[in-house]
DNA sequence: GATGCTTACGATACCCGTAAAGATA
DNA sequence: TATCTTTACGGGTATCGTAAGCATC
């Protein structure tokens, strides 16, 4: 048994058994894995796959459970480098983030640009992707850190933190009648045709929630993936925008108004989320800790390396 | 970096930073040993080893922190072993347990019985050892369960559960002047010599706490490891014998009455030790289960494999 | 001087890649 | 037929063991 072995395991499920797919995933011929594949077969005394003939179809049951032994054997050699760096170079290396665009746009600039002034040497890498991207991301370990504010955290491999919680808010433009309405309700917005959110992102769910709780039927004319867009549209008059309070900038968005709507939409929360037995440098810590100061070093190891199993 | 290195560094902190020995166990050369470390360590770019010019002292801190990863990793490759031949061939394979004297003689055998007959194919290897050792043989993952009634479960990286509750008995000769004492108390029996366990051995520290307790000295004129030896002792009338109470046979110790001892002396609890993230067969659940119907294998398997961490 | 670590070197075994042949859709 | 897997074979590399050279105690 060797880690080549285990890699092509592990990247033959990935690639759903097809193994030129997987030679060239981990840069090498096929003969090899096939031969690698045989060889574990052998050791092991079991079939790992179910063939066809010479396909191979997916995993038998003594594959199955092993697999997960295989993943964890793999992260942890990923855990060993990155802990041997974590000496080597202590304020040097590679932090990626997972992030939706609200996230990276609204909240993440300050806590990055500090940390980039305290830790200069090391290479951010910023994934701007969707929620479920986010996840796919985290459990490949292509990314230390996911950010989003849902589905996280419904993984058992995951663990994830509450980061900050921010609420939605309308805006209109100038002179818009809704302006005039005080107190702001959802019957009076739902008046009009409403621009917001794509289904699944940035708390999309809590607005539908909110007015579906009131049996109100909305007229959702455009959805997009960020605030900026939804801006633009509110702009020329095509609807009432509803996003997260944090996008609107009084000075940059000029000819907008955001209107007084608390209490008109739950709170959202906006997870940080982390992969189970991903080792993080110290900087992914502090990293962490910039987003929220209660997110304390401690309190994430010991989320992130659940006790005792030393394994 | 490749198993065998992992190896060599883990039994380098086993058998104290000697590099021969190192090779010895792992039967291979010196030489390969030397270079399988400095290769790990170029790779990795740090030092894992102090060293004072050509010997290994003890370990650096980033070795430290690798060990446990290093640790948990070769766990596991066990652990795939294991699991295999699970499926290779269902209920053949190995079962090794580690034990005292009382246990062995006297409580396991009707569960060793039992057990042969249900998977007679498997292998039972029964170490028969003190409570350090059984902890010892756990931690080197050279047994795959511990039974004892002392020193289990306080370390992290074991797990214990309640297999039964016992007491101690007190025997002596026919026409012992203690067989006149109804009711039989302490004071009566510390007038006597006595004969019972080692220290740290079948509930030893019970018996002195019990007589500590009520301020009674007393003159424990031999001490061994086993009933059979109190046994014959007490029956060439060197003292008062105090033994597990299990260990008494009407019929074969002939010779001796045991008195009537309830409550002189706290109860003690035998305990089942496992060793966290150590993959158990099948049939060594049952076996487990065989001990106590209420050691389930779902119940092991949770403690044995914390919950997520996939891993 | 005994023990223990490192380096050098030759033999072996392992792993990889090319290429050809066979199987599957 | 096109795609995919296996097998065979040659070249390269890594690992291992022997042996010699040094450091440490």
């Amino acid at each position: 048994m060797n880690f080549q072995q285990l890699r092509i395991i592990r990247e033959t499920v990935r690639r759903n058994f097809n193994l030129t797919e997987v030679a060239n995933t981990l840069y090498t011929a096929q003969s090899g894995v096939s031969k690698h594949i045989k060889d574990l077969e052998d050791e092991l005394g079991v079939a790992l796959f179910v063939r066809k003939g010479k396909r191979l179809l997916g995993l038998t049951e003594p594959g199955k459970e092993l697999l997960p032994v295989v993943e964890r054997i793999l992260l942890d050699t990923q855990n060993i480098k990155r802990l041997a760096d974590q000496f080597a170079k202590r304020d040097e290396g590679h932090l990626a983030l997972a992030t939706t665009h609200t996230q990276a746009c609204y909240a993440l600039p300050p806590v990055v640009s500090r940390f980039k002034q305290t830790f200069p040497r090391v290479h951010l890498e910023l994934h701007q992707c969707g929620p479920k991207e986010i996840v796919a991301l985290l459990r490949a370990g292509q990314v230390d850190i996911g950010i989003a504010t849902e589905a996280v955290g419904v993984e058992e491999d995951l663990v994830s933190f509450p980061y900050y919680q921010w609420q939605h808010a309308v805006i209109v433009p100038e002179g818009h009648p809704l302006t005039q309405v005080v107190p702001l309700t959802l019957e009076a917005i739902a008046e009009f045709p409403l621009i917001t959110y794509h289904e699944g992102y940035t708390g999309r769910a809590r607005i539908d929630a909110a007015f579906a709780e009131q049996g109100l039927v909305t007229d959702i004319v455009m959805s997009a993936l960020d605030a900026d867009v939804i801006k633009s549209y509110v702009e020329l008059g095509l609807g009432v925008g509803i996003i997260a309070a944090m996008a609107y900038h009084p000075k940059r968005d000029a000819g907008l108004v955001v209107l007084e709507s608390k209490g008109l939409f739950e709170l959202n929360t906006t997870w940080i989320a982390l992969r189970r037995g991903h080792y993080l440098r110290d900087y992914a810590l502090r990293f962490i800790e910039y987003c929220s100061p209660n997110l304390t070093e401690e309190r994430i190891r010991d989320s992130v390396f659940p006790k005792s199993h030393g394994v």
